[in-house]
Parts: structure tokens; C-alpha cells; sequence
DNA sequence: TAGTGGTCTAGACCACTAT
DNA sequence: TAGTGGTCTAGACCACTAA
């Protein structure tokens, strides 16, 4: 009938009708075959666009049972997690950073737990101070374990982030993340140059290759960050 | 060479490769052909394959380019937006929800200027405590679009919450959504039953119906509330 | 067991872009 | 302009699952 063209024509159409409401959330809409042959295209082209709109969370599919209209559309949002001195950059302005400080210790339980380490394990620590335009911009402490490292900690810790030398050289498998939000502690504030108990944004990240821990670590970002995306 | 089955397979084969550091980051590897070749499968079943490497951020392609492995990889997260009931209930706790006020005025301009409002449109304002367990655990502050409802707001709000009531009922074309963090006034501290001052943790999103606004919410997450995900 | 989506194939043409 | 990825096709078989 009508004559979309390509998979992201189909696509549309589809989203197209369930925004018109002629498909109704949890109603099951036509077969690939039916859509294909509607559409006067290979099913392969419908299966495609019908895939994307499942990955977005917009239709649930499932073998045999059809395809259907999502009952609670808009439930997945892909985030881009920004990489620190591309983000700073990327406003126009000049990337630095500062080691507060760097020691090897027994981490915290909480750390422990994140990483899932045997008891008594002994980390790297490090505590970054990231700045933009020569402000404080971000608060970085990391836990690292160094037994994964091809040549150990670089040597210069004072030209290249560690963040991105970490990305560049070590590989992974595995890993989680998650935002959050908490109060500064005075020890944030004054490094970040804002009140105590100020609400800062949160991100964590765990990483492991295979079962071996590689670094867990946690990114305050002061007042007035977002992290934002369309859908 | 090897014998890996199936698009998944060759996803899981070429991620280990990069793993190993066979393929090192900003490095080119073979080409859609020659893998297939390889793996001894279509081109088509490679192209699979890559592309969701790509989506997920652990490749970048172009075309005559070639493919590349990301120099800053794991730059890509999905979160599962939760829908507030079924967030609480699978928790395993009793969903309530209490309307707080609810009126119809003109929204200050923070929020016009995110619904891109014109001058002087008024616009309902619902603000809501949901509950779990009986216990306050999410503040919602809504402005909506009355023009856009089929048959203006619900008549009895007490029995449907607003959010499900929302995604149900209206169309949606296009949105954002961000996260961020905020002190708690006094007033959420009071409804929240928490401390003034305390991180919540914010979530805002924006819905249109083409160019027509329909909805603008923010969400205050009292302390303790966490949103993650797996890479 | 039958219906539906998931995937694969072999080949083809097109779109983009480095050179 | 030539190389590479992006997509489409027509058909096939398989995997899952509702009835």
C-alpha cells in the first residue's frame, strides 16, 4: 500500500502508527510476513526495523506469540559516558588534572565488595583532581589493581590521565556502572571549591577481565552537571 | 580457522581478540570479507556482528575507512528507565501514591523554555509523593499539556497514577531525559521525610507530540537510590 | 503441533569517502 | 575512482512457545 523504502522507512511507519494510536499499547500488530508483503519488501527488511524498535523498548517480541505495542514505552535510554578530558574539550576548554594523592593499601569494604577481592588484597590508590580552564571540575578516585598491569603504574603519572592510559592499556570484559547522588564531605568541597554538603553527581564503575578485578572507580561531579540524552 | 557459529559467536570472537590485544585500540582489523572468509560464514552474518560491537561502542566503522577498534571504548550505557510501580512492586513492596496539589497555572520558565513553550500557556502542574511500603519514596513534580489529553486529566487521580495514566493514554513523538543532583529544600526534605540539604538524585524528562508539549516531569530520589546498569 | 520470530546464505547494488 | 561498509532480496531452516 503505502511505499516506504528501506528499513528506517519502516521504521517510521511503524512508530508512525503507534503514535496515531492504530496500533494500541499491548495489542499485537501484523506478522513480518504480512508487513512484508504490505510493504512490498523482503521480511528480512521488516524483521530488521521491527528489531530496532524492540531494542528501543518501543514493541516486545516474541516467538509465536507475535509482535506486540509496549505496555510502558520509553524505557530504555542509551547514554554516551562521556570520556573526562573529551567532555571538557569539547566545551572549549583546556583540559587538566592533578594527582592529590597515589598509594597502595587495603581498600575499603565497600570497594571490596564492588570487586568482589579476597580478603586482605592490597590496591592502588588514586586520587585525581580534574580541571577545566584550571578549575576544579571533577573528583576522581580510583582502586586499582596493579597485578593486572603489563609494566605497572605509568611511570609519569603527570602527563597522561590515568583514566585514559587505563582505557588505552588495559583490557577488560566485564563491568557495571551507576549513578547516584550524595552530599560533599568537607575534604570534596574544599578540593572542588564548593559548600560542604553540597549534592554531587555520582557515577561508579567497576571493571573486571574475567573473574580478575581491574578498577573500580568513583566520579563526583559538582553542582550543576547533567547527564542527558534524547530518546 | 577457527569455528565460531552464528553472529553471536563472531561478536564474542572478535571481543575476545580485542581483549587479547590481538587487535589493539585505534588498530584496523580485516574486512567484513575477509572475516567472513575466516569464520567461513555470509558477509551479512559479520556485518551483524560488528555493527552491534559498533552500537555498543567497542568499534567504529566507516565505510572505505574500515573498522577500527574505539580508542576510548565503553563509552555507550543503556539504562532500563524504571516505571515507578513496577520499580517498587518488584522490590517486593506495596505501591501508593499521594497527590500532593494540583492546578492549573503558567510554569516558570524553566520549564517553558525545556517544553519550548510560547509566551503565557498555561499548563496543569500535579505534584506527587509515591510510596513504598507506605513510606515516602519518590517526589514528582508533573506540568502537562491539557490540550494534548483526549479527555483532559483523569477524573479520579487517586485510583491511576499519573505516569502510567500518561503513557498509556498519550502519544509521544520525541523526548529527553537527564540526571542530575539537587539539595533538598525544605518542603521535599518534609515530603521525602529526610534531612534539608540531603543529595537527591533527579531525573527530568521532557515528552512532545511533534512540535506540541505534552509533558515535563522531574523526579527527587531521596538518598540511597541508585540507577545501574551492566556493560 | 503449528505459528511466529531469529538467523543464515549467496549474491547484488548502493552510499560514502580516502586516496 | 576504487575500496569498504550499508542494505536489500528470496529463500531456507531453526528455535521457541502458545494452544
Amino acid at each position: 500500500m503505502s511505499a516506504p523504502q528501506g528499513w528506517e522507512a519502516i521504521r517510521a511507519e511503524v512508530l508512525d502508527r503507534i503514535h496515531r494510536r492504530d496500533w494500541l499499547p499491548g495489542a499485537i500488530i501484523p506478522t513480518e510476513e504480512k508487513l512484508a508483503a504490505e510493504f512490498g519488501c523482503a521480511r528480512a527488511t521488516v524483521n530488521r526495523a521491527l528489531r530496532e524498535l524492540a531494542t528501543a523498548g518501543v514493541l516486545e517480541r516474541r516467538r509465536k506469540a507475535g509482535t506486540r505495542v509496549a505496555t510502558h514505552p520509553v524505557r530504555k535510554a542509551t547514554l554516551d559516558i562521556p570520556v573526562i578530558r573529551l567532555e571538557i574539550e569539547g566545551r572549549g576548554q583546556r583540559y587538566g588534572f592533578r594527582v592529590i594523592d597515589r598509594a597502595e593499601s587495603e581498600p575499603p569494604m565497600t570497594i571490596a565488595a564492588r570487586l568482589r577481592l579476597a580478603p586482605g588484597q592490597r590496591l592502588w590508590h588514586v586520587r585525581t583532581l580534574h580541571l577545566a580552564d584550571g578549575r576544579p571540575c571533577l573528583f576522581e578516585d580510583r582502586w586499582l589493581n596493579a597485578a593486572v598491569l603489563p609494566e605497572g603504574l605509568p611511570a609519569d603519572p603527570d602527563t597522561t590521565s590515568l583514566n585514559e592510559w587505563l582505557v588505552k592499556t588495559v583490557a577488560y570484559t566485564a563491568g557495571d556502572i551507576a549513578f547516584s547522588a550524595a552530599n560533599a564531605t568537607a575534604e570534596e568541597a574544599a578540593l572542588l571549591g564548593i559548600e560542604p554538603g553540597a549534592a554531587l553527581f555520582i557515577i561508579e564503575r567497576s571493571t573486571w577481565l574475567g573473574a580478575v578485578p581491574i578498577t573500580a572507580v568513583r566520579l563526583a561531579h559538582p553542582p550543576g552537571y547533567r547527564l542527558s540524552t534524547e530518546m
